[in-house]
DNA sequence: ACGTTTGGCCCAATCGTTTGGGCTATGATG
DNA sequence: CATCATAGCCCAAACGATTGGGCCAAACGT
C-alpha cells in the first residue's frame, strides 16, 4: 500500500537497505537453490520484508524485456456471448491465474480476416502461447501459425493433429442418438450447426453411425446445416417440420439451437415431448430450468478450458502432451418425453 | 513475414539500412511533426518499406517500460458466462480494438476477495486502466482503487459518482411498469435480482415509482430478492406464485431470471401470456426466440461496452468526461400477451 | 562573404529486471 | 602457515524502444 509518487523498483528497494540490486532481485525472485546463496537469511529477510511493506510489484515490462516471457496467454474464440465458449474461457482463467498467467481474450467471429488480424496481434503483444478455441476442419491458417513457431492448443474443436483438449463429441453423437433409438424414435432429424467445426460434424457423425448400426437411415434431407444459434435453430426446424411426413425427433447439436427448435414447433402446435422429442447439446445450465427441461449431452466445458490451459503449459515447457477427449455425459429430461 | 531466428528490432532495421536506431524509431513511430524532421522521405521510405517486409512489430515491453504504458485495459466482470457482460465486453473489445488497446477480463464472481485480488493483478500487469463491470451500491473499494490513482470507469452498474456507463435502468423499470399497467394489470411482482446491483436497484425502484404514480401499490412481499440466472429466478417466482391471491403480472429485472419465471409458471399449470405475464430485462437475442417470446427491455449492450472504453481513453487523456445513461426501449412480446 | 537557419541524422541516457561473473572476507583443511 | 572453498555480495551487460540534445553541412539571408 501507500505508494503515491516514486512506484517501487529492485533499485528502491536496494538502495533503502544498502544493497545492490541483483541482490535483491535473487532474494525475491530467483529459483530458491541460488537464494540460498544470494544472501544471508537475515537480509533476505529484511529485503522481503521492506518489499511487502512497500508492495514491490515487478514490473513486468521490463521482466518481460529480459526474459522474453509475457506470462500472457492469447486465447481466440468466435465470441464470448457464446454461453460454451464463456464457460470454457472461465476453466481457462481458473488453471491461468493458479499458474500466473493471465489471458488476452478475444473475439474472432469465426471470420478468417478478423481471425489473422487478432492473432497478429496477440503474437505482436508478445504472448508466450495461444489458445484457439475457433479451429476449423480444415484450417491452413493453423498450419502457419504453428510454422511461425508459436506453441497453441486447440479447445473445444480439433482439427488435423495440432494438440487440443475437447469433448469426444463423436461418442456425444452416439449417446444421443442411443437416446432417441431407445425411446423408439425410428425417424430423426438433426439440426447439424456449421459444417466447418469438428463439434457439430462430429456429433452428427457418432450420432449418424450409432443410427446405421441400429438400422435406422438418416437421409439427407433430415440434416439441416446452419449457426449453433437460436435463431439459426429455429430456422433449420422449419425447414425440417415442413417436410411429410415430419421426422418424430430432432437432435440439435447446441442447446441454443435446440432453443430455437423448441419455438419451431410450439409454432407449429407441436407438443414438445409428445408429439416431438427434441434434445440439445452442451448441457447449458439454462436446459435443466428451461419451462420445458431440455434432454442435453454435457461437455465439461469448465474442465476443457482447465485442461486446455495445462496442456499449453506443457507444452511451452517444451513437452509433446497428447489431445485429450473428455467424456460428455447424456442427462434426459422432458423435452424427450422423459 | 519470414523471419525464424532472430527477431526483428529497430536495431537490426537500423543496421541493415547504416542508420541509427533513433532514427528509425522516429520514422517508424513519432508523431507525423517529429517524422518529419527526423529524415528525409527517401530514408523514410527505404525504411518504412523494410520495416513492412520484415514484419518489425515494435516490442511492447520495451515499449511499455519506456513509455509506461501498456496498452491494457483490465476488464472485471462478474462472469462472462453472463450473456449480458459477454456482450458488454464485445462492445469494449471492438473499440479497444480501433484505438490499439487490447484488455485483460477477469471474472471475479462478485466475490470481494476474488475481486481484489484480480485488480491487484491487473494493477500489478500495468494495465493502463480498468472497466469494472461489477460495481456494487455500496463499494468502498472503487474509492480505494480511485485513491491508488488508477483510472477507471464503470460499465452495466453505476456507483456513488465514479465515471460510468450505464443503461438508464430507472427509466426502464418505468417503461416495464407502463407496459403492465397499460395491459391492465394491477396486482404485479418483482424478481429484483441481487441488491447490491445497481441494475436491479434502479429497475425496481423505475418500476414501483410508475406503479406509485398510478395508485397501484406493489406490497414488500410482491418482491423477491436473487440471483440473477435462471435457476435463481425459478425460486423467486415459485415463492411469488405461492400467494394467494398470485400476482397477475411478474417483472423480471433479467431475461433469463424470467425465463426461470416461466418454469414455474408452467410448472403450476398458468399459461403464460393468458393467465400471467411476465417480462424480462435486456432483450437478449434469446428473448424473441424462445418458445414463448419474452416482452424485454433492450439495454444495448454492445454499445454500453464501446461507450465504457471510449469514456476510459478520455479520462487517461486527463479530461472528466460525465457519466453516460443509455435509453432503453421495450418490445413488447407474448410472455404478456402481445 | 559571412553569419544563421534548418534539414537530416547520430548520441546516449533511460525505463526495471535478470544473470553470468567476479570479488572479498572468513573459516576449514593439510 | 599457505591454500582453498565458500558464503555473501557487488558489477555490468544485456533486453528494445524512446527522446532531449547535439552536430555537420548545405542552403539562405543580407
Amino acid at each position: 500500500m501507500a505508494d503515491g509518487a516514486r512506484p517501487v523498483t529492485l533499485q528502491s528497494i536496494a538502495k533503502e537497505l544498502g544493497l545492490h540490486v541483483s541482490t535483491v532481485s535473487r532474494i525475491l525472485n530467483g529459483p530458491a537453490a541460488t537464494g540460498a546463496r544470494a544472501a544471508s537469511t537475515a537480509t533476505a529477510d529484511r529485503v522481503r520484508r521492506l518489499a511487502a511493506e512497500l508492495g514491490y510489484r515487478p514490473d513486468p515490462h521490463a521482466t518481460g524485456l529480459r526474459t522474453r516471457r509475457s506470462n500472457l496467454i492469447g486465447v481466440l474464440v468466435p465470441r464470448m456471448s457464446d454461453l460454451v465458449l464463456a464457460m470454457i474461457h472461465e476453466g481457462i482463467e481458473e488453471a491461468a491465474t493458479a499458474k500466473g498467467l493471465s489471458t488476452i481474450v478475444v473475439n474472432t467471429l469465426d471470420r478468417p480476416e478478423t481471425r489473422r488480424a487478432r492473432t497478429d496481434m496477440l503474437i505482436a503483444r508478445r504472448t508466450d502461447g495461444l489458445i484457439f478455441g475457433d479451429a476449423r476442419v480444415e484450417d491452413d491458417f493453423l498450419a502457419e501459425v504453428a510454422a511461425r513457431g508459436t506453441p497453441f492448443v486447440l479447445v473445444n474443436r480439433h482439427s488435423a493433429d495440432h494438440p487440443s483438449v475437447t469433448c469426444d463429441d463423436w461418442l456425444g453423437g452416439r449417446l444421443a442418438a442411443d437416446h432417441l433409438l431407445g425411446l423408439g424414435h425410428r425417424d430423426v432429424a438433426i439440426i447439424a450447426g456449421e459444417p466447418h467445426a469438428s463439434t457439430g460434424v462430429d456429433r452428427v457423425g457418432g450420432f449418424l453411425e450409432r443410427c446405421a448400426e441400429a438400422g435406422v437411415p438418416v437421409p439427407g434431407d433430415r440434416i439441416a446445416h446452419g449457426g449453433f444459434d437460436t435463431a439459426a435453430g429455429r430456422a433449420a426446424a422449419d425447414r425440417l417440420l415442413a417436410a411429410d411426413p415430419a421426422p418424430t425427433a430432432i437432435f440439435a447439436v447446441n442447446d441454443f439451437a435446440a432453443i430455437g427448435a423448441l419455438g419451431a414447433a410450439r409454432d407449429r402446435g407441436l407438443r414438445v415431448g409428445e408429439d416431438l422429442a427434441v434434445m440439445g447439446y452442451n448441457d447449458t445450465p439454462l436446459a435443466a430450468e428451461l419451462p420445458l427441461p431440455l434432454t442435453s449431452v454435457l461437455s465439461s466445458t469448465h474442465e476443457m478450458g482447465r485442461r486446455a490451459l495445462a496442456m499449453l503449459v506443457r507444452i511451452l515447457a517444451g513437452e509433446r502432451p497428447p489431445s485429450e477427449r473428455l467424456r460428455p455425459v447424456l442427462t434426459a429430461r422432458a423435452s424427450t418425453g422423459c
